[in-house]
RNA sequence: CGGGACGUAGCACAGCCUGGUAGUGCGCCUGCUUCGGGAGCAGGAGGCCGGAGGUUCGAAUCCUCUCGUCCCGACCA
């Protein structure tokens, strides 16, 4: 794209209502506008960070074969009062009439949904087990939204239910659930670290969320070592394969891992104290089998191999897909703006015209424009140098690809790169395949 | 949901106590100079002071109501 033309506002201010740092960055580095109170619009950069966070997330839960669909964001009341939860939802739940007087309410997730779309077509054990997934708005009606898009009332999420004929099904679909979530999350250039979470009245293990590490996260973790050591990749555990998977899960949850609220001194005591891992973290994902919870309450029934009628067991999987763009930014940032890891980022380069109008370096930013295309942010404004260094190292381009006149005269770039500040004067060409685009 | 603040130009803020022609910095526009890390000078545009009522000769300023936003705490992807 080219800056000129563009609706990426960046701010040299920060707004007031900003507080923490990925706040004031999205506002600052034009990814966001606030509409109301936890209510944001994605300006182009941001979109483009969220639809590239969302579709790591769909490559894994595809990998991991979880289907897609997609449910609407605005569901009858009829199926939660089935469920019972219209009423236990409380003031959280944004209720809404239509002109025929029917209750309707903007989804805050989909348990009820899903079920109901399974109840209407699955009969038989033959057609488990699945996994359905979707990656849809939802709103909660937070009574004090805050840090932006990290506890906004309307968030993207990337939710999945498992369904399964036993227990013993559910397990390894939890399983394969939370490798998906480890891989997506390495993909998406963060430590996770899954946390045994409260069941609340379903009991048992089966509850984990992922707390990404960040300096400025919400909550203090400790952790063992043993899980930034772990090879996730499909060399190592086959997704589809249950051994794998227990092998997998065995490591997941035999290494110590807490957030404050439930650290056990006792147990970090064993940890060996080269091994132990402290730091803040934000969650970003939940995981947890529910049983029949919903199936039983909303008559989902197959026929079993043995004729008898089973309510299958079903778990959900959450990962906060616009939360995950202010989680990451906290993760990566530093005094200068965002520092996006290559994964993600809005751009892969920035390319800065440091003499907007000298034809030789307007020719070599057309150059690498062409190009790079769709991959690149050219600042083409008639702004000074300083500034598009500035509005770079704030946007946070893995690559900058500086051209100035005394270089362009010569056919040489210069390189930065935002994470390291490294930088290196090159050719065109060799800044390009630098860059990983080698069709120069 | 308890507690506390704040709404004045696109952004950050002053003015309000003590009513009397609405200001500053940044940003924006024009010109000249400058030109590799948020330039300088000169000129200019831009406000129903969140909204509604009230008090007053006169309200950004005082009073009432209302809407909105933020912060702390309790709660959530």
């Amino acid at each position: 794209m080219r800056l000129s033309r563009s609706l990426i506002p960046t701010l040299k201010e920060v707004p007031a209502e900003a507080q923490i740092a990925s706040h004031r960055l999205m506002l600052r580095a034009g990814l966001v506008r606030q509409t109301a109170a936890g209510i944001y619009a994605w300006l182009p950069a941001g979109l483009r960070v969220l639809n590239n966070i969302a579709d790591i997330v769909r490559t894994e839960q595809d990998a991991a074969g979880a289907q897609e669909v997609l449910m609407p964001t605005i569901q009858p009341a009829t199926l939660w009062q089935e469920s019972g939860r219209y009423e236990d939802y409380g003031r959280e739940m944004l209720r809404i009439r239509d002109r025929h007087e029917r209750d309707l309410l903007y989804g805050p997730t989909n348990e009820e949904m899903i079920t109901d779309l399974y109840r209407q077509s699955i009969r038989s054990y033959k057609e488990l087990p699945q996994i359905a997934y979707h990656i849809q708005w939802k709103f909660r009606d937070e009574v004090r939204p805050r840090f932006g898009v990290m506890r906004g009332r309307e968030f993207l999420m990337k939710d999945a239910y498992s369904f399964d004929m036993d227990y013993a099904g559910a397990v390894v679909s939890y399983r394969r659930m939370m490798l998906a979530y480890m891989r997506t999350f390495q993909r998406l250039g963060v430590k996770a670290i899954p946390m045994v979470a409260d069941t609340g009245p379903i009991g048992g293990e089966l509850s984990h969320e992922f707390i990404i590490l960040a300096p400025t996260g919400e909550s203090q973790v400790f952790y063992d070592a043993a899980f930034e050591e772990v090879d996730y990749s499909a060399a190592n555990f086959d997704i589809a394969n249950p051994d794998d998977l227990a092998r997998f899960f065995e490591t997941m949850t035999t290494h110590y891992a807490a957030t404050d609220e439930k650290h056990d001194l006792e147990a970090w005591d064993k940890v060996s104290p080269d091994r132990r891992r402290e730091g803040r973290g934000i969650e970003v994902g939940h995981i947890f089998y529910f049983g029949t919870k919903y199936s039983a309450a909303m008559n989902f029934a197959v026929t079993g191999a043995d004729g008898q009628k089973i309510n299958p067991e079903m778990g959900s999987y959450g990962i906060g897909v616009s939360r995950m763009v202010g989680a990451l930014i906290e993760a990566s940032h530093d005094e200068a703006g965002i520092i996006w890891p290559d994964s993600v980022a809005p751009f892969k380069a920035g390319i800065l015209n440091l003499k907007q109008g000298d034809a030789t370096t307007d020719a070599v930013c057309e150059t690498l424009y062409g190009n790079l295309r769709a991959v690149a942010l050219y600042d083409d404004r008639s702004e000074r140098a300083g500034v598009k260094f500035a509005d770079a190292d704030l946007m946070g381009h893995p690559w900058q690809i500086v051209v100035g006149p005394r270089g362009a005269a010569s056919g040489q770039v210069e390189l930065k790169r935002r994470a390291t500040g490294e930088r290196v004067e090159l050719s065109v060409e060799d800044a390009l395949s630098r860059i990983g685009v080698t069709n120069a």
